[in-house]
DNA sequence: ATCAGGTGCTCATACGAATGAACACGAGGT
DNA sequence: ACCTCGTGTTCATTCGTATGAGCACCTGAT
């Protein structure tokens, strides 16, 4: 049994009860001291200088769990990865969008709860784990990831968790908001410039990895396409012909078209290559730019950058509304991106071969 | 008021009380399936199952915040940083610790807390703040960062709250336990090397940097070069002389010493280029080792390797000894460094000049 | 003298889970 | 028939804080 009837707290952290005894008031006295709750803030300036000092005296620190119980906020905001961090935190997936989640937590006064326990060393963390929801010490949570479990976002959506998702993933049925690089316009955009370069006939080619980022980004490509009424030579960016096409290769090679838009890096080392064999040159003769973010290699290409960092903070500033208003709009955030000018794409060559 | 009798919870999340009404036991029942206290395991098979199923069916997932207000443990373990992590980040001074921290947490089934809510812009955070302390939502943590405020950590530890330190601090009162990278070892090795290498007198530069880690070094090269009788050409290193004496570029320029042993890369560049311009060379005629790790810079120095993974990993599971038995030690851990061979320390040249 | 209204507090309870103590019940021994 | 013991479960309390309700007192108006 703890002995409430001894002044110092001994060994023991000191509690508003403590503080109490000391100030010779009753401990929701120091509570509305504490809280300096202005509707019932009857309590006068004497005797919040007494409550005041006793604290001082004891070092006394309110307990946040205690706190967060009777149905405060913790101020903990949860980051769920649906892989480790560290085999990937060097390539920079995660990292910068930590660098814009913790900036913006300082700003905004919370914690950052990255869940690391949810793993289970097979490279995959699951929420839902041991029937325990772990994110609940938080009140809401970031997640982000590859490989998001589909089950587990509907299920968290069930439960009515706030949280948000960076990055594109649609669930039926549980419509979270994501933070989106907006992969629509970057694409559409940078049609537009191969446009205005001068190239009236392009292809588009996908990678092999499917997933709902991939679809705006053909959709905004379709979209720039028709509208500035150009010659599209790509075997059918609707369907599912994935990798490098042998007809693309060719539109290329003879100057059918001049320039092309790949999904992926990879694709476009692949491609380059191909060019060379067949003495074609990028950019002097073919244009290529990439549909994704390859700072990381620093090879020049002609790109994108995702703002990472500012979507994290973004991703921070959501969650909180959603937190602080559990009717608040939950649409998801298309958030720009930068193109790279780049040394892969230049004007249109008139004519060659034939 | 709540309604406590209406059998599923709407808009609420469920609770132990929830799960009770709907297996047909008292909340305590619940408990202790859920707890699976092995003492009072006195529940048979057959009320298990029920409330296994009223859990199930209700989606129930325990408060970890309840939980921890009745004394038992969150799971979740702290991490403070004495500044910002983001401005910081990219140089790695604390990502490497948090790889390894974060790599241990998730073996252990730990989170982890970045108290990142410390902060008040000025680019320092405090433990203490607004009257609070909010590292007491983890059951410990790990504190780093260059400027501690030692005032902090003394009432930290007199709070009686469990945590580590990265990197050695000594508070007087106050003795927590660091994991400290071994310079002491790391100085005298490297003087070991240079005695192999043929070098019979050597000398020690001082960075202006004070502070604990830096006793270490010092220690451990006057003990080296103690014991292996060396010549020291050193103005003196234990007293206050930093940055680099004349005195000292004198004696290797002039052959009188043949190799030198510098706390920071800083000054070994200086060194270097002030004997550049005397026509000496490095490590041609002169040997240069440095006692830190210069591996962000890739310059090639000799040096050392902080084997920062490993320190967070090791700072995590100290943490959790300390948690789980408070009686347990509470000694600092030196950490063994790797020393690099790098290309700045050659073999003594067989006199010249005189 | 009485009462309304304000001030300065305290009381009691809730939050959700854990747990020592205790109770009800049945089996088995004497 | 009565006592003992073990089993299965509930009761009541605890953790530290927040808060609606309410009490005691004082002032000023009627």
């Amino acid at each position: 049994m703890t002995d409430h009837s001894s002044l110092p707290p001994r060994g023991r952290v000191a509690r508003q009860a403590d503080v109490a005894r000391l100030a010779g008031v009753s401990q929701s006295a120091v509570s509305r001291v504490i809280s300096g709750d202005a509707s019932s803030s009857r309590i006068p300036e004497e005797t919040r200088r007494r409550v005041q000092e006793a604290i001082a005296q004891l070092g006394y620190v309110p307990n946040p769990v205690a706190r967060n119980l009777r149905g405060k906020r913790t101020q903990l905001l949860g980051v769920h990865t649906f892989e480790p961090l560290f085999p990937h935190a060097r390539e920079s997936f995660y990292f910068e969008f930590l660098l814009g989640i913790e900036e913006r937590a300082e700003e905004s006064g919370h914690d950052l709860v990255l869940f690391s326990s949810t793993g289970d060393g097979s490279g995959t963390r699951r929420i839902y784990r041991a029937e325990t929801n772990r994110l609940t010490i938080a009140d809401g949570s970031i997640l982000l990831g590859m490989t998001p479990d589909r089950a587990e976002l509907a299920r968290l959506w069930q439960d009515g968790y706030p949280f948000v998702h960076i990055g594109r993933r649609d669930v039926p049925g549980a419509p979270f908001p994501c933070i989106v690089p907006d992969y629509w316009s970057a694409a559409a955009e940078i049609v537009e410039r191969l446009h205005a370069l001068g190239h009236r006939s392009i292809a588009y080619v996908r990678d092999s990895i499917g997933g709902e980022p991939y679809d705006d980004r053909r959709a905004g490509y379709r979209e720039a396409v028709e509208h500035l009424k150009l010659r599209d030579d790509s075997p059918g960016y609707t369907d599912e012909v994935a990798g490098l096409p042998d007809v693309v290769v060719d539109a290329l090679a003879t100057g059918r078209a001049t320039a092309v838009v790949v999904e992926s890096e990879r694709i476009a080392e692949t491609l380059r290559a191909r060019l060379a064999e067949r003495g074609v040159s990028v950019p002097r003769d073919v244009s290529v730019a990439v549909l994704e973010d390859t700072a990381a290699t620093g090879a020049g290409w002609s790109d994108l950058r995702i703002p990472r960092k500012e979507i994290g903070r973004i991703a921070v500033d959501r969650l909180i509304a959603m937190v602080e208003d559990p009717t608040a709009p939950r649409e998801s955030v298309l958030v720009r991106c930068d193109l790279v000018a780049g040394g892969t794409v230049a004007e249109a060559r008139t004519e060659r071969g034939a």
